[in-house]
RNA sequence: GGUCUGGUAGCUCAGCUGGAUAGAGCAACAGCCUUCUAAGCUGUGGGUCCUGGGUUCGAAUCCCAGCCGGAUCACCA
């Protein structure tokens, strides 16, 4: 039980002796004590006044009293108002930071098979160009989340969508045929999915320039955009795919390997992966079955032009394409079709997607119409809805060619990450290059996802590449700092042969630094357990930032290692280490690896 | 226009299930490396929590109205 709970306890007993009166433990309010008074938990004591026909200091202090006598953890108290600060003893705190330190699971909940799952859907890139900026946050916070949940006790299956089909491809596909003289990543040495996205631009290049030379000769931009040759070939080449034409098909599956190639690559150096890949030109058949026995069953209808529609105007929505008039499916049907076959593979217990605020009516209606269709899935599966990520001039925008590059992202990170680091480098002993490498992508890498999970999702987020590279501050390097810093007490504590077994005896005192550190660590669980129900890594990001920013206030004023009382070295060296662990493991949370040195 | 969402320091963001004098970082200024890593620490200045009402012992937080920004409402994905 938590000191909340036990406490909680005490307070409602106190009352019903003092005042005769049951309360509900929902009127019981226990926060943290402010910095400014003396105290570690504050009882509001408010909402008894009106019981007790008392004033409030008086209600504070008597339940202060009742608190020092039965509850063994409050050692004294003060009222202030009808706040009532409490003040918990040093021993509570020695061994609560026991237990943290001997359990290695602190905070987290075990996942079994009996477990519930989880499936988070995350990524979903189309092949025909490279990951930019916005994958990037999505397959932060999407890694993020399933570490998060996974924490929290549910078997998680990662998953990824992958658009695999539709003109966009057929875009690329058809550049490569008129101008790449059968280039491959190859004989380029170009990243597969960067070769791919270079003849997505062409396309687009080309496009343009028939589109400006027919309206030059007078016709109207609309018909130019639908009539210029690329285009319309372009939509033949769908057409054939759709047909199974084999030489499309053939060119096709070569060009989407290398696209997977290089995506891969991309993964890998994120250090985001997937337990289940799905592909939409696998999945959208199915998808297109389950609208037809929808039509079948009444739940849709079809209009005259043959395209077939569901009807949400009952659920305050609109009227939703299904199918066109041609037969061929919408984004929609794929999504139908994906889901379905996802519970087929997995016993899902709630599904999560994670994919933009622009898609949120998307998936208003994906839940409708999957609920509608007879899944018990379908009604509350949850859109993990995050913010644009804006450029400091402007939107990003692949047509304004401002997109940032998510390879090109990294390796500028990593670079400045080691150039920041050559500075520093003088003072860390007999580091080999391999070493100072490591550290330079660990950084850089550190730098980016925190910089990103830091905010809040929901919020769209401004990307600043200058100030992602500040290390300093609220920024992933200075909690791989603060856990290097760590290491390296540790080491030190090591050679020395120092004990950091916990054998404090009740003479001593805890420091306020000290206090406040194992209150810190002691609020792990709550935090992780809260990050989970809001699907928040900020939160964890916030929380690791304050215990490094404490630790490090702790590592200035006091002496660790120098300390001449063999117990509260002892203490300090096993409270380090234990700050070390849960920063870490909160990091590792958010997919950002710690350096034992830096 | 309907729906959703955001508005907190010059900038980037916390805080939002109602609690005490609204917090960090950056930027500015002033200190601190002979001692466990100065990518650090300590301090100073900086606020109409968008506006106006309401709810109550108490509102940045909840409710209503308005203002401003973003998203969305396709036979695009």
């Amino acid at each position: 039980m938590s000191l909340e709970q036990t406490l909680t306890q005490h307070v409602k007993e106190a009352v019903k002796q003092l005042y005769n009166t049951e309360v509900n433990d929902s009127l019981i309010q226990l926060q943290k004590t402010r910095k400014d008074y003396e105290g570690h938990l504050t009882v509001v004591v408010f909402p008894f006044v009106k019981l007790a026909r008392k004033a409030p200091a008086q209600v504070a202090a008597e339940i202060g009293d009742y608190l020092v006598k039965n509850a063994p953890e409050v050692e004294r108290y003060n009222a202030i108002q009808g706040f009532l600060n409490l003040v918990i003893s040093d021993r509570y705190w020695l061994t609560m930071l026991a237990q943290i330190s001997a359990n290695p699971a602190f905070g987290t909940r075990p996942v079994t098979q009996e477990s519930p799952l989880m499936m988070v859907e995350y990524s979903s890139p189309n092949t025909n160009k490279p990951l930019h900026l916005g994958h990037v946050r999505n397959n932060l916070l999407g890694s993020s989340i399933a570490r998060i949940q996974e924490a929290n006790g549910w078997r998680v299956v990662k998953t990824n969508i992958v658009n695999d089909r539709g003109i966009h491809i057929c875009k690329s596909m058809l550049a490569w045929q008129l101008y790449g003289n059968g280039e491959t990543p190859e004989s380029s040495g170009k990243k597969g999915d960067h070769l791919i996205g270079d003849y997505y631009v062409r396309f687009d290049q080309e496009y343009r320039k028939q589109v400006r030379q027919l309206v030059e000769g007078g016709m109207d931009e609309e018909t130019a955009k639908k009539e210029a040759p690329l285009i319309r070939e372009a939509q033949q080449m769908l057409l054939r795919w759709e047909q199974g034409d084999k030489e499309i098909r053939d060119l096709w599956a070569k060009m989407n390997s290398w696209v997977y190639a290089g995506f891969d690559e991309t993964y890998r150096r994120m250090g985001v992966s997937f337990d289940k890949i799905y592909y939409e030109s696998q999945t959208y058949l199915e998808g297109k079955q389950e609208v037809l026995r929808g039509l079948k069953e009444g739940l849709f209808y079809r209009r005259e032009d043959g395209s077939v529609w569901a009807d949400l105007t009952g659920d305050g929505l609109d009227e939703k394409l299904l199918l066109r008039s041609d037969g061929t499916s919408v984004y929609m049907t794929q999504d139908i079709g994906t889901a379905k076959l996802r519970y087929q593979d997995y016993p899902i217990d709630k599904m999560v997607y994670v994919v933009g605020n622009e898609q949120e009516y998307h998936f208003k209606v994906l839940s409708l119409l999957l609920d509608r269709l007879g899944f018990r899935f379908g009604k509350d599966l949850v859109h993990f809805s995050y913010g644009m990520v804006e450029l400091p001039n402007g939107k990003m925008k692949s047509r304004e060619g401002t997109v940032v590059d998510a390879d090109e992202l990294m390796d500028q990170m990593i670079a400045d990450a080691r150039e920041v680091s050559r500075d520093k480098v003088n003072r860390l002993e007999n580091i080999s290059s391999e070493e100072a490498d490591e550290i330079a992508r660990k950084v850089g890498l550190g730098a980016l996802k925190y910089f990103i999970l830091k905010v809040d999702p929901r919020k769209n987020m401004l990307f600043n590449p200058e100030e992602s590279i500040d290390f300093n501050g609220n920024t992933g390097p200075f909690i791989q700092y603060t856990y290097a810093r760590i290491q390296s007490v540790l080491r030190k504590a090591d050679a020395n042969g120092f004990s950091c077994t916990l054998d404090y005896k009740d003479g001593g005192t805890l420091h306020d630094k000290e206090l406040s550190l194992i209150q810190l660590l002691a609020d792990f669980p709550d935090v992780v357990r809260q990050a989970g129900d809001d699907f928040s890594p900020a939160l964890i990001a916030n929380y690791c930032y304050a215990l490094a920013s404490e630790f490090n206030s702790f590592y200035h004023d006091l002496s660790i290692l120098s300390e001449q009382d063999t117990d509260k070295r002892a203490l300090r060296i096993m409270l380090s280490r234990t700050v070390g662990d849960i920063l870490k493991r909160g990091m590792e949370m958010l997919g950002i690896e710690m350096p034992e040195r830096m």
